[in-house]
Parts: structure tokens; C-alpha cells; sequence
DNA sequence: GCGATCAGGT
DNA sequence: CACACCTGATCGC
């Protein structure tokens, strides 16, 4: 369960899978994915009644969580709030990278990523080595040594679809059920299920997927299929009575033999021999080892590797503390690795300042200043928020073409005295005030967007500057001023299945690992498994990266990644005018997003970025880079750092050189 | 009546 | 073990 709540301490102004509290108050919202713990507040009425009032806030999101969300007539009054925010959708997570004034943070949201496979993330690199992250809030959920190795994807798959394969084969009557808890999350299973079998999945509904063609055409509403993934309150009542949630219990009158396969984690030590992804729970009930989240040595190793300068918890571990879990991320920070100075980020630069900066702002000196140095290293959500100044470019991968970057600068006013004045002036009216700009419908059409109902709401998309100025437009006082809105396994061989009691394991993760072909497979999905790859966009037809691949076009393992050229995709709002300045100080928000289901389909954009990260590559990294792993260890005289420093001395940016201190959240 | 919270269960 | 919900009870508005 994610105890993110929901700001990130380099830039507060915008929230990220929480949206109540202290989130209200956020000029722009990100949601990685649509599981419920992620959507805290999301339908709440303080907050639609702030949408209200605010024209200018935004939900940016992939296609495919704004077709789930909106799925729900709960959030269907944020349709027009919604912002494409897909960019690099191969990635079956959900995360999104911010570039800014405050360093380079990326927040993973929950994934699930193999060892070494950070280095196939293009929108991680830059110029062939590392980007230099300030921080990361990462998806700790098992990040402690208990939770040391989790089967990858591949090898669980394999184990399941064998489970599957030993019982729909013996008869038409055989049928399996699939026990998931989640609303979604599973497809890339099904779909491979489906894509191995040629049988489609049956579940309760699947409107929420009309968008998603990879992945409706392996489901169905038809009961008389052999795998069931259908739910009902009395699921495991009804299944007692070899009665499946669906209802149905005979098949041509012939009884059903039913077992019932349920995904959860299993988890090895660090010395354990790895074995049984599948494991017999009573006479024909199964677990399946399935996991959304990374393993304890699967996030160190993707923490080593992009070595932050701050490590923070999404998720503190049943049985852990704050502490312990910083214990654990410390070391693989950066400054604890090394003793090389580091880089602060810079402040925003006075130059892109006078440039970007809207000529209103008031007191923009006040905030000039750097942030003070480490970003504290305070709890994520630190309440005190400094103000700050800096302009924002969002770069959109969807149009490699068009690149829009919108820079400004906004100082932040303190909480206090642009609570109000943010209210009235901005809230109330529909009309922009000056801070929020109109953004000019030409421009708008610019930015990314994609399928004709974004259009609509990227016409009204606000700038980033806002989103990321500091001010505070909603107060409890002025949200209530606002007016309120109107609206059998014994038979199957004994090597294959264990029985939960002990000893026995049957689908050994370890003789699937080998199962490359299952794995490949299983690469759609949003985790990929160590030897799964990352798909590229094109593989997925357009489609999402999870699932399927399956249909037709079997994704290539290996292949090269994507994407995401940080630099072009960013999401972007508006300011012409000022584009090109400086792009340092912009705030570039990366979101490479994906469904953590699988289901990071694009399908129903049809342009999509497929093509995004294909080809071009925006400034000096090229798709090579992905072979080439970029020294991670290598911590220092990174060549980024030299060439950050270059660009900074040639635009006359002040530079802020730090010793390196080991800041890892100080508490 | 609704939402938020907690407990409990799958 | 844990997860991602669900349900139901309680409390407050």
C-alpha cells in the first residue's frame, strides 16, 4: 500500500497518486495507474468542486488509465481534465520523470523492473551514461531482505500456463479459474493465456477495454469458456461448489471440474533455491506466483544503478520502519558512494528567468535563489514548501516532430498569501487570471495529444509554468466559497505442482527460467522479467505494451528500447514564446507511463507514438546507448555533469557546486 | 445519504 | 508473509 503522500519535495506544486490533503492545493495531478490506492481522494468532492473553480488544473495520465478511470462514472468528471501524458508507453510501469530548476526526479509508481534492465530505459540516459537524478521516490513494497527474489515474470507465467495447459487438455468440461484480486493488472496474463490456448478469458465486463484491441479480442463475455478470470463477492463460496463466479456449473450438462489459480507473491530468500511459481493450496485450488512490485535485490539493483543523490519510500514493508528502509536505500545513493563533489541542482537561472518569467510575477527575486541546496531530504511531503521559482518544459515523445517546450517562470508565492489572492483571482473566474495564461488554441493543438477527446482537453491544458509555481489557489476557505457544483489437480504430474504444504513444488522457477519463449511473451507486461525486454511501441502494434504482444506480433525480446528521448518527450503546455531558452531550467516531465496492469495499450491512439522513440533521438543519446549499459558504478567525473557544467557556463547559468555530502533523507 | 475510517476477510 | 481490494460497522457531516 502506497504511503506516498503524494508531493514530491523538489516540486511540491504538484501531486502525484494522492489527491486529498495537502494535494488539493496542487497546480497539476499524475496518476501512474488505476489501483485504488493510488486514486486516493481522486473522486472526492473537494476535489471536483476545486476543478470547478479551477480551470487550469489537470490530470495527466496515459491513454489507457484514462480509459480505465473513466471507465467509472465516479471520475467521469474529469474527462476533460485529462492530459495525454503518454509518452514512452513501453514500459509496462508507470512512472513519471520530472526535469526542473530542483534536479531531475524520477517517482516510479509501482513496477517491477528486472535486474539490469534500467539500463535498457532510454528516458534514464542521457548522452549514453546516466542521467543525474536528484531523487527518486521509489515503489519499496519489497524492499526488505525477505522479500530478496521473486520468480520473474517469465518463469511465472510458465508455470501457469503449464498449470493451465495440464488441465483445459483433458476435456472440454476441465476449466480453470483465475482468483485475481485486482481490478486490473492482469491482462498481460490473460492475454497470453488466450494467445497460448486460442481460448479467450471470461470476464464480468470488458467495455473498459473497448479501446484496447490487443487486448479485447482475448476476452470474452461468453461463460462457455475454459478460463474464467470473472468475480463475484462469493467467488470462493460459489467455487467450493464447483459453481464458478459467472455462475455457471455444467457445460452441456456434463459438471464442470474447476480449479481455481490464484495470483499472489511468493518470494524466496536470498539463498533460497528458487522453486515452486505454482503451488498447490487443497485439492484443486493453486497459487501462482505473481508480482506487480520489484524484489528486494531487483530494487537495489535498479537503485545502484541510477544512483540517486536521494532515495525515497513509496511503501514502508509491514514489519519495517521509515528508518529501516532508508537504511537500506542509503547506500546505494550516491553520496554515500563516493566522495566526488556533486552537482546541486541549479536554481533557476536568472537569465531563463528574465526571459521566461511572466512580467506579473511579483517578487520573483525573492525566490530566485537555488533551492537551498539538498532538497531536504525531509519526508516527501514536506509541508513547508519553499517557494521557487522556475519554468517548466514539457516535452511530448508523441510527436517527435513537433516539439513544443514551454518555459516560464513563476516564482512561487508563499502558501499564505496566494491562497487567497489564487482563489479569487484564478478560481473564481473562468477566465484566466494573469498568472494562468490563456493558451493559445493553435498551441494547444501542439501538444501531444491524441485522440480527438484529448484534443478537447488539451486545449484547455494549462501551462506548466502554473503547475509549478508555488502558489496555492485552494484553501478549505476558498474551496467552500466555490459554488458548489451540480453534479485436480491430483492428476496433474506430480513434478509440475506442489502441495502449499511443503514440500513439493512442481513448476520450478528455476527450469523456467529457461522458457525464453514464455518469456518473451511475458515481456509485455509491465514487468519484465530478466530475460524479458522491453518492448518497443511498434512491437505492441500500437498497442499496449503489456499484453499483448501477442497477438501477432510476438515481441522480440531484446529488443531495444525505447524511448523516451527525455528531451522530446515532454509533455508540453504552452509557452511558445519562449521556448527554446533555456531548457536546463525548464521542468521537462517524463512520463513514461504505463499501465502497471498491463495494459498500457495505445491502441486506440492510433498515431501514437509508436513511432516516438523510434526514431529520433533527441539530443545526444541514440538508441545504441541501450546496449551499452552506462556504467553505473562509474559515479563520477560523469560526462553529464561536465557537459550539464558547459551548458550552464554558456548561458551565462550560475553554477552551484556542492560537496558531496550523504544526504540521504535526513531523518 | 454520503464519505472517511477501521476491522475483517478473500 | 503480502497484495488489492471488498464488505460491513461505525462515526461525522
Amino acid at each position: 500500500m502506497s504511503s506516498f503522500e503524494g508531493q514530491m519535495a523538489e516540486y511540491p506544486t504538484i501531486s502525484i497518486d494522492r489527491f486529498d490533503r495537502e494535494n488539493l492545493k496542487a497546480r497539476a495531478y499524475f496518476l501512474s495507474h488505476c489501483h485504488k490506492d493510488h486514486m486516493k481522494g481522486l473522486r472526492a468532492p473537494t476535489l471536483k468542486r476545486r476543478l470547478e473553480c479551477s480551470l487550469k488544473v489537470c490530470l495527466y495520465c496515459s491513454p489507457v488509465t484514462k480509459e480505465l478511470l473513466l471507465t467509472s462514472p465516479k471520475y467521469k468528471f474529469w474527462e476533460k481534465r485529462i492530459v495525454n501524458s503518454e509518452v514512452t508507453e513501453m514500459y509496462f510501469l508507470s512512472r513519471f520523470l520530472f526535469q526542473g530548476n530542483n534536479g531531475t526526479v524520477l517517482y516510479t509508481g509501482d513496477f517491477r523492473l528486472a535486474k539490469g534492465e534500467a539500463a535498457r530505459m532510454e528516458l534514464l540516459h542521457s548522452g549514453g551514461r546516466v542521467k543525474d537524478i536528484q531523487s527518486v521516490y521509489l515503489d519499496t513494497t519489497f524492499c526488505d531482505p525477505r522479500f530478496y527474489q521473486i520468480p520473474s515474470r517469465g518463469e511465472c507465467l510458465s508455470g501457469i500456463l503449464e498449470l493451465v495447459r495440464g488441465w483445459i487438455t483433458r476435456s472440454p468440461c476441465h476449466v480453470v479459474w483465475l482468483n485475481c484480486k485486482a481490478a486490473y493488472g492482469y491482462e498481460y496474463l490473460f492475454t497470453n493465456l488466450s494467445e497460448e490456448f486460442g481460448i479467450q478469458v471470461h470476464v464480468d465486463k470488458l467495455d473498459m477495454f473497448r479501446n484496447m484491441p490487443d487486448i479485447l479480442q482475448h476476452l470474452t463475455t461468453d461463460r462457455s469458456t475454459q478460463i474464467h478470470a470473472c468475480r463475484h463477492p462469493k467467488a470462493e463460496e460459489y467455487f467450493q461448489w464447483n459453481r464458478l463466479p459467472c455462475g455457471i456449473t455444467s457445460k452441456n450438462r456434463i459438471p464442470l471440474r474447476t480449479i481455481s489459480i490464484k495470483p499472489s507473491t511468493m518470494w524466496f530468500g536470498e539463498r533460497t533455491r528458487k522453486t515452486d511459481v505454482i503451488v498447490r493450496t487443497g485439492e484443486s485450488t493453486y497459487r501462482a506466483c505473481f508480482s506487480f512490485h520489484s524484489s528486494y535485490s531487483e530494487i537495489k539493483d535498479f537503485l545502484s544503478y541510477i544512483c540517486p543523490v536521494n532515495a525515497y519510500p513509496n511503501v514502508i514493508p509491514v514489519g519495517m520502519t521509515v528508518d529501516k528502509v532508508i537504511e537500506i536505500l542509503k547506500p546505494l545513493c550516491r553520496s554515500s558512494q563516493s566522495t566526488e563533489p556533486k552537482y546541486k541542482p541549479l536554481g533557476k537561472l536568472k537569465k531563463a528567468r528574465t526571459l521566461d518569467r511572466d512580467s506579473e510575477e511579483e517578487d520573483d527575486d525573492l525566490f530566485d535563489d537555488p533551492l537551498p541546496v539538498p532538497l531536504r531530504h525531509k519526508a516527501p511531503n514536506q509541508q513547508t514548501v519553499h517557494p521557487e521559482v522556475f519554468s517548466t518544459t514539457a516535452v511530448s515523445e508523441n510527436e517527435p516532430g513537433k516539439l513544443r517546450q514551454s518555459t516560464g517562470c513563476h516564482k512561487a508565492e508563499s502558501m499564505q498569501s496566494s491562497l487567497v489572492a489564487n482563489f479569487v483571482d484564478c478560481e473564481e473566474s473562468n477566465s484566466e487570471s494573469e498568472e494562468e495564461l490563456e493558451i493559445p488554441a493553435s498551441r494547444q493543438e501542439d501538444l501531444s495529444p491524441v485522440t480527438p477527446s484529448q484534443q478537447k482537453a488539451d486545449r484547455e491544458v494549462p501551462q506548466w509554468e502554473v503547475f509549478f509555481k508555488r502558489t496555492d489557489e485552494v484553501t478549505d476557505e476558498s474551496l467552500e466559497n466555490c459554488p458548489s457544483s451540480t453534479e485436480a489437480g491430483g492428476s496433474l504430474s506430480p513434478k509440475l505442482f506442489s502441495d502449499s504444504d511443503g514440500d513439493s513444488t512442481h513448476i520450478s522457477s528455476q527450469n523456467s527460467s529457461q522458457s525464453t519463449h514464455i518469456t518473451e511473451q511475458g515481456s509485455q507486461g509491465w514487468d519484465s522479467q530478466s530475460d524479458t525486454v522491453l518492448l518497443s511501441p511498434q512491437e505492441k502494434n500500437g498497442g499496449d505494451v503489456t499484453s499483448l504482444n501477442k497477438t501477432g506480433c510476438r515481441p522480440r525480446i531484446k529488443e531495444t528500447v525505447p524511448a523516451s528521448h527525455l528531451e522530446q518527450n515532454v509533455l508540453c503546455p504552452k509557452d511558445t514564446h519562449s521556448d527554446l531558452k533555456s531548457r536546463d531550467q525548464d521542468i521537462t516531465v517524463v512520463p513514461t507511463v504505463g499501465e502497471p496492469t498491463t495494459l498500457t495499450g495505445r491502441e486506440h491512439i492510433p498515431e501514437e507514438k509508436s513511432l516516438l522513440n523510434l526514431g529520433t533521438n533527441a539530443d545526444s543519446q541514440s538508441s545504441s546507448d541501450f546496449e551499452i549499459p552506462a556504467t553505473p558504478e562509474a559515479e563520477l567525473p560523469k560526462q553529464e555533469h561536465l557537459q550539464y557544467l558547459y551548458e550552464k557556463l554558456a548561458t551565462g547559468e550560475s553554477i552551484v557546486v556542492e560537496k558531496r555530502k550523504c544526504s540521504l533523507l535526513d531523518t
